[in-house]
DNA sequence: TGCCAGGCCCTCTTTAGGGCCTT
């Protein structure tokens, strides 16, 4: 059974050799913090060898080299572990219909799946944030003023900066509605309305 | 050899194009 609130979930942030896993790209690294009443209680992390060298650009960006994959386990073997972490929990991700992806691939080359529903951070801001000059991690940070120390590009690190704009988000919607518990398909009724609409969604739950 | 993501969202739109967001 699914915990139908939106404060408590899975939030997952992968790194990976590309873009696309329809063109070959595989996961490198998987970060994710387990939320229950808005507190973190779980955190997920391993880097996961993708059977290939990863570009220079991937190296420069995350930070993760290829020595350092040459000594990970392999993507099957950590999936496996990610897809115990995850079972029955609703998932997030900033830009979800990327990670989403990564994530299917990668448990159907083990012949796992999941049971959750995904909600995706960067639709919520959009709604919510509605005057941010941009809804890129890092900005939002900035824009909600959440401290943060370290580099992002790091799965874990970017997992916990969702997590914090997140429920940020959570307090905004609490706020308006006045809602103790705000209902995940509150979320994803939010994500699919447009902007324009989103007060009139936001008064008549 | 040459090519190379995909979904959302806005607008000078819907018989389309381009920016954002993720690595």
């Amino acid at each position: 059974m699914l915990n139908s609130k939106a404060n408590s979930l899975i939030i997952l942030d992968f790194e990976t050799t590309g873009l696309s896993p329809d063109n070959g790209d595989r996961a490198i690294e998987i970060g994710a913090v387990k939320l229950e009443n808005g507190v973190v209680t779980d955190r997920f992390q391993e880097l996961m060898y993708p059977g290939k060298r990863v570009s220079s650009f991937i190296e420069d960006y995350t930070g993760i080299t290829n020595a350092m994959l040459s000594t990970a386990a392999p993507c099957h073997e950590v999936m496996a572990r990610f897809s115990d972490f995850i079972q029955g929990q609703n998932l997030v991700a900033h830009n979800a219909s990327f990670d989403k992806r990564f994530l299917d691939n990668e448990l159907r080359r083990i012949s796992s799946s999941y049971d959750g529903q995904f909600a995706c951070s960067v639709l919520l801001s959009r709604r919510i944030n509605q005057n941010a000059p941009s809804h890129s991690l890092s900005n939002l940070i900035r824009y909600k003023g959440i401290p943060s120390t370290g580099g992002f590009h790091r799965a874990l690190f970017d997992a916990e900066m969702t997590a914090k704009v997140w429920t940020a988000m959570l307090d905004d919607i609490t706020e308006k509605t006045g809602l103790e518990e705000v209902p995940f398909a509150l979320i994803q009724k939010l994500t699919k309305t447009t902007k324009a609409n989103v007060a009139k969604v936001l008064a008549n739950y």
